[in-house]
DNA sequence: TTGTATGCGTTATCAT
DNA sequence: ATGATAACGCATACAA
């Protein structure tokens, strides 16, 4: 309205905003931080001065005196639904916070990550929230000077936000033993985070020992492989469901997996969940679809994002007792029609 | 390693590298920019220094005399698998061409809009990139000083890049038609945009009359509603299909759509595609999933990303001209088991 | 209550 | 090829 000039003019600064108001740059100052008192006419004056230039103060100069309200996501793979909601949760919950988040994301490539961490802390990031496990090289980027945290994955010696997956394996495995289930495997295809698979297999290896029950090689599905070959990873899968020695359950790492134990179910003519029953991990939106319908633990999102922004804002007086208050937070299992008793045969 | 000292320190500035390396900032400087010539051993000692202290540029200082390097995008609903792909393509090809992306999501909510808006511009991004059809105060809020371009969403006077809904509705119909299907419908339920919505269902009007055939009011669902609430278009979804006169075929608005008619179907006991085709748009990658299979529209999102980055980086030089950039890229029709021929009778 | 002076980290202009 | 210096927009300590 006021401009519809297209030469990029400069934008106006504090300076601008006293000349118009008749006071100087420090009470224009005074007003935006709100901290010392202003004459009441005095501060309308500036107010109306400010719309009337169109005035936005310049953040970046702002952050050359005063701490960064930016966040720093990095997020290993934003495809993922699950990682996709937290990180709109975590938006979410630094906006109420007066923050803004800088996004970055890895696909877990090594040198991707450290050149993503860098351009973070050259933003003077206040804090680093990984929405994934970075590889050495990008945790020693960050340096000393920035905290970081981690939502929804395990570090060990770092302060980590995220369920337990001990808890988790144990809610997924005696619900599947409940249900008759003996024979229990586990699969793994699509996670391409090695500590999280391992933690995650880790709390299903307990917990079946913890059920008495063995842990055969025959029933565990593990690839290690990198890049999401779809058709390969069914083609391993319908050969691992064809075995002699098969689990009548499946307990997969993610609801990815999950899904894709469930086409190669599809494939081989076997249902779910009288010939197989399958539990998930994430609870993504869409596992609650009526076609898919799958049982899975279920991490409460949007308190993991809450509790992550506060720690990253209000920061770790010690460094040292970062992985002492780390947060395990209670999973929980939402049970749908993707499990049912075992087959008695 | 080097420093674990909790104590936050002053990070190393382009002065702390000069003292190091014996020479004066402005050489640093010009190591940094590569602009002009340094001498190589200069060059080689500065460089040692940097990384001996941990150097890392402020990008905040550096932008008050540069461009920024940054990115604002706005995302309507991050939720949305689609829209959380497309901003990942964005992320990356925002960070081939070397720039950051600060992420905001609005919910669709217009107050929120202004208020992330805002925040963006404080952060003098370089330009802005909406994944959804802000409100008209956001819009002003953002003001002519900042390019701002519109990314698979229809922008109508602005610049956008996104698919041909026409041609994308024309795909669909005809694919019905060919089927035999005559009596083809159209829902909407979980759209919140109006705007793009309103693209979509013109696109579908225009293909069926073009077709020859005529759109029925019994045909049509249409919810403006807000909010998710999924059981309500469940009702909703159900009562429509048990309609006396109801579509054989129906195209939907979004996957996530599709999905809610699948569900509905399921519940009423109609199968897909014999008793209903369904037709999506988007092409999430979900649609694929063996237990979906939906037939649908795809956009190029890496097209997309790549043409709204470059747009929003390279700028636009008069903004009358805006529109007329703008970008129609072609949309294609995927082909799944969610369609099929009409059941005679 | 308001104004003045200085510093923040960097780039850019001008000397040398 | 390198160094001194003035911006850049803002916050802050101090003076008035």
């Amino acid at each position: 309205m006021t401009s519809s000039q297209s030469q990029r003019r400069r934008a106006p600064t504090i300076f601008d905003v006293a000349a118009e108001a008749g006071v100087s740059k420090s009470t224009v100052s005074n007003v935006l931080q709100g901290k010392v008192p202003v004459l009441a006419v005095t501060r309308q004056r500036v107010l109306d001065a400010m719309d009337q230039l169109g005035y936005e103060p310049n953040a970046g100069a702002r952050y050359m005196r005063q701490r960064s309200r930016i966040l720093g996501v990095v997020v290993g793979d934003l495809q993922n639904p699950f990682y996709a909601e937290l990180a709109a949760e975590i938006e979410e919950s630094a906006a109420k916070r007066n923050h803004t988040i800088l996004l970055a994301t890895t696909g877990d490539v090594p040198e991707r990550e450290v050149e993503r961490v860098r351009t973070l802390v050259q933003h003077r990031v206040a804090a680093m929230i990984f929405l994934c496990i970075p590889g050495k090289a990008a945790l020693r980027a960050v340096g000393g000077d920035v905290p970081s945290l981690f939502a929804a994955v395990p570090m060990r010696d770092e302060l980590s936000i995220a369920v337990d997956s001990r808890a988790a394996a144990e809610l997924a495995v005696s619900h599947l033993v409940e249900l008759g289930h003996t024979a229990i495997g586990f699969v793994s295809v699509t996670l391409h985070e090695p500590p999280t698979e391992t933690v995650r297999f880790d709390g299903y290896r307990r917990a079946i020992q913890q059920a008495g029950l063995k842990v055969g090689a025959s029933r565990v599905l593990r690839a290690d492989g990198r890049g999401p070959h779809l058709s390969a990873y069914q083609a391993e899968l319908k050969a691992f469901l064809s075995r002699k020695r098969r689990p009548t359950a499946i307990v997969a790492a993610t609801d990815f997996d999950a899904l894709e134990v469930i086409s190669a179910a599809d494939a081989l003519g076997m249902r779910v969940p009288s010939d197989l029953s399958v539990v998930g991990f994430d609870n993504i939106s869409l596992a609650g679809h009526s076609r898919i319908s799958l049982t899975t633990i279920s991490q409460p999102l949007a308190e993991i994002a809450k509790l992550a922004v506060d720690a990253a804002i209000d920061g770790t007086p010690h460094k040292r007792r970062r992985a002492a208050r780390s947060i395990k937070l209670r999973p929980e299992l939402i049970v749908r029609a993707s499990t049912g008793p075992v087959r008695l045969g």
